[in-house]
RNA sequence: GACCUGGUAGCUCAGCUGGUUAGAGCAUCUCACUUUUAAUGAGAGGGUCCUGGGUUCGAGUCCCAGCCGGGUCACCA
């Protein structure tokens, strides 16, 4: 009897005593009910078997991402999934929160977008009268702030970077920039590799995680593997002592495309990302970027021409890149002038000046290390995902066309009863051309079943009522 | 941006070399049954075959364009 008003998705309230079938369901003897919440549209019957087979599932990954509603209330593990991310940022906090360092917060809204190399969203302040940015990273404003005499601080920053979308890209993601003075990129490294555990335990209760085909072990230490080494390894190409024309030679011979706008950085980067970084699976610091590459990093302290940077991979992506900060304004300033040259030559992923930044160092910042750790492919290492959107609630898609619909008055159009006018919309049919696009005996039928369900106080359809709406249709329309 | 691939019922999918009225399972509705662990039986309803052109006696199927996904690449240190 109940069965017949109620349907999949409604919510419902019930008072009554609980107890246990003759087969030992619990159950509850159910004295009052009430209807908390209608659905009137139908969710995907998925259905799970005792083997755990998955019948009429919900795959469709459109459907999926554009109604995250629909996926999250069918599909149990995707809402794990967000489990174990909102898990691994809360753990992240508990870890540096115990270590003293502090959260902040830093503008969004940058005159300049600096701190990274990317195509920023632009947009424009109407009582300034100015183009501002939305960030592209947080790092400069991070270590303004170790200049004003924070030892540690972090923030989980979404940023935001105008180009292209793919399988571990989204126009918006985040990371977590963590900044702490008196240490370096090798204290950096085990503070990553640790954290790291810590995380992977959270989550699993274990440090060794599937991914896909592999199993990631994420117990400390991490293989340590200086960018030369690297590269002499999977290509035979030493690139100490190699110049811009070698290297470009080098290139050439291991089949990679270049052009005259790339300077030596860029192309040992190319030589990296094309031939070495997909080898890294389990997890791998990779250390010592040369210097034109990484313009915000201190300086090898015994290297000449390379920095003290490393980056995590993971599986073959990068996850967190880090650096001993470069604090020296001179210096600081003698590579925002490389930046400005590799600019006018065509890169158009060079760095703008940012000269409070360089007023503030000159001020003076104490050696200090910072990490940016991106959240969303960290996510996805732990939780056995290979693309970002599985790991965002709302990724990025093209937006949705919707027709506009129509007020309760425009039904009175079709001839329809005023009473029943008000309950189109809600049976499903939005725009009259909804109703004229159905077949009478389909609009009938789902009408009257609405009508039934919700117990309508409006007399019923019939057939014949709901044919009249197509005939006069057609006079004014005409 | 380039290439590959897909879009058929609420969901998951068939649909051959172009051929009558486009099918199945689940879901929905009706009736029967009173049997819990996806799936009791019988019956019914439900389709802009993504959109728009074209070819053809005839298009879900072939061609062109577009829209929206997915994949690969480019781009993204």
């Amino acid at each position: 009897m109940f069965k017949k008003l109620l349907d999949r998705g409604d919510f419902i309230g019930i008072e009554g005593e609980t107890f246990r079938t003759q087969v030992g369901e619990p159950s509850v003897k159910v004295t009052s009910l009430t209807v908390l919440s209608k659905a009137i549209r139908p969710l995907p019957a998925v259905k799970v078997d005792e083997d755990g087979n998955v019948h009429d599932a919900f795959t469709d990954p459109e459907l999926r991402y554009r109604q995250r509603y629909v996926d999250l209330v069918v599909n149990p593990d995707v809402k794990k999934t967000f489990v174990a991310r909102s898990t691994i940022i809360r753990k992240i906090r508990e870890v540096f929160d115990a270590k003293g360092w502090m959260e902040v917060d830093t503008p969004v809204l940058q005159s300049i977008p600096g701190g990274a190399a990317a195509r920023p969203f632009i947009t424009h302040h109407n009582a300034l009268d100015i183009p501002l940015y939305l960030r592209i990273a947080n790092e400069l404003y991070l270590k303004r702030l170790i200049v004003g005499g924070f030892d540690g601080v972090y923030e989980f920053s979404r940023n935001f970077r105008n180009e292209g979308m793919d399988r571990t890209h989204n126009p918006e993601f985040t990371v977590m920039e963590l900044y702490v003075a008196y240490q370096d990129y090798h204290w950096m490294m085990e503070t990553t590799e640790n954290l790291f555990g810590e995380l992977a335990q959270a989550v699993h209760g274990t440090t060794e995680i599937p991914l896909g085909e592999h199993t990631i072990n994420f117990a400390p230490p991490y293989a340590r593997v200086t960018m030369r080494d690297a590269i002499l390894e999977h290509t035979g190409v030493d690139i100490d002592g190699l110049d811009e024309a070698g290297l470009r030679q080098a290139c050439k011979a291991q089949g990679i495309e270049t052009d005259d706008s790339m300077g030596r950085g860029k192309l040992i980067d190319e030589l990296f990302g094309e031939k070495c970084e997909h080898h890294y699976i389990q997890p791998t610091f990779i250390m010592d970027y040369p210097t034109d590459m990484s313009p915000l990093t201190k300086v090898h302290r015994d290297k000449p021409g390379y920095t003290e940077r490393f980056e995590l991979m993971i599986n073959g992506t990068e996850v967190a890149n880090a650096y001993s900060e470069l604090n020296d304004p001179l210096d600081q300033r003698a590579r925002f002038e490389e930046q400005v040259k590799l600019a006018d030559r065509g890169d158009d992923e060079a760095m703008f000046i940012d000269h409070d930044f360089l007023r503030a160092l000159e001020y003076g910042m104490p050696p200090t290390s910072g990490i940016g750790i991106g959240i969303d492919r960290l996510v996805m290492m732990m939780t056995n995902q290979t693309s970002i959107q599985e790991v965002l609630f709302f990724p990025q898609m093209r937006p949705e066309s919707f027709e506009t619909s129509a007020g309760n008055a425009d039904f009175s159009s079709l001839g329809v009863p005023e009473a029943w006018a008000e309950h189109l919309v809600a049976a499903g049919f939005t725009t009259p051309g909804d109703v004229l696009g159905a077949k009478p005996t389909q609009v009938h039928q789902r009408l009257n079943g609405f009508r039934k369900k919700n117990k309508l106080d409006v007399p019923a359809l019939s057939l014949e009522e709901v044919t009249a709406w197509y005939s006069d249709a057609e006079s004014p329309a005409s």
